[in-house]
DNA sequence: AATCAGACCTGGACGC
DNA sequence: TGCGTCCAGGTCTGAT
């Protein structure tokens, strides 16, 4: 589900409703999400520490403590975060529950487990989830360039799209934000990386930094599940352009939008303003 | 090292 | 109403 726009405006919801406040307790409602969670770990690690920072890296979520350690939350397709007073009626789909010591709850719910949800020794390589150890440059930072991108697609063979959606060269881009900003960028998703040139890199990464900013300045995109800590949906669901519109004309050109498949999953994309 | 199909799990939308 | 099929924002595994 969250891409980089969904975990960043969730981390940001959590870093209000966290720091300061210390973790009393953690409860399970099921033994497992992706992998079995870890309750002993999570307990041992977290209750009695205060919450210092929340940060993200990629489309994971990082809730630091004092005393060292933090927890990585991965939202997989349907996972969503809430704050709300300790006691409050479960809702059928929250699977941990985090107790505070100011009587409220932080929740974690997730339709599918598929996510995953674990703590760690903040800065200790042995202890840090290979997820994290393995993730490529964000996004959003000065390492994704066009240089940087034009050097990793060299003598690959996989479509463009499969290649920015490889957590391990970049992190955060997911199936919605993909489409967009090759449409934006004028590439077609099906395009062999190795064939995008050292101009459309530069384009792809202005338009891929872009995207995920204008995203996250309207607090991300709901298509069915997502919605930020209050319960709120995203308002970029209006400005996609591609993504969802097989069928429809292009904004730009009136050509009807194709939907293909690439990598097993849905691609958008216009036949003519794309190369 | 890279690629690809399949797996994990639940629910909503659709057709009959 | 009820069944069947397909689809969904993400990783991870094991086989080539």
């Amino acid at each position: 589900m969250p891409e980089l726009p969904e975990a960043e405006t969730i981390a940001r919801g959590l870093s209000n409703q966290l720091v300061g406040w210390e973790i009393t307790g953690v409860k399970n409602l099921v033994p497992a999400l992706r992998n079995p969670l870890n309750l002993r770990k999570l307990q041992k690690d977290l209750v009695g520490a205060k919450v210092t920072e929340v940060t993200r890296r990629g489309k994971g979520i990082i809730v630091k403590l004092e005393n060292g350690k933090a927890v990585l939350m991965q939202l997989g397709m349907t996972g969503a975060c809430r704050i709300c007073p300790t006691g409050t009626k479960l809702l059928k789909h929250e699977r941990l529950i985090f107790h505070l010591d100011n009587g409220l709850d932080w929740r974690y719910e997730d339709i599918r487990k598929f996510g995953n949800v674990q703590s760690f020794t903040f800065g200790d390589e042995n202890d840090t989830p290979e997820f994290l150890r393995s993730l490529g440059v964000e996004p959003l930072g000065e390492d994704f360039s066009g240089k940087f991108l034009f050097e990793r697609t060299r003598k690959r063979i996989c479509a463009v799209k499969e290649l920015l959606l490889n957590q391990k060269i970049v992190a955060g881009i997911g199936n919605i934000y993909v489409s967009e900003l090759l449409y934006r960028a004028k590439v077609r998703p099906q395009r062999e990386a190795g064939t995008v040139t050292r101009r459309e890199a530069d384009l792809i990464v202005d338009e891929t930094k872009s995207v995920l900013l204008e995203s996250i300045a309207a607090g991300g995109t709901t298509i069915s599940d997502y919605k930020a800590l209050d319960g709120t949906a995203g308002k970029f669901e209006q400005d996609l352009r591609v993504y969802g519109k097989a069928g429809l004309a292009c904004a730009k050109c009136g050509k009807l939008i194709e939907k293909i498949t690439i990598g097993g999953r849905s691609t958008f994309y216009c036949p003519r303003c794309q190369r």
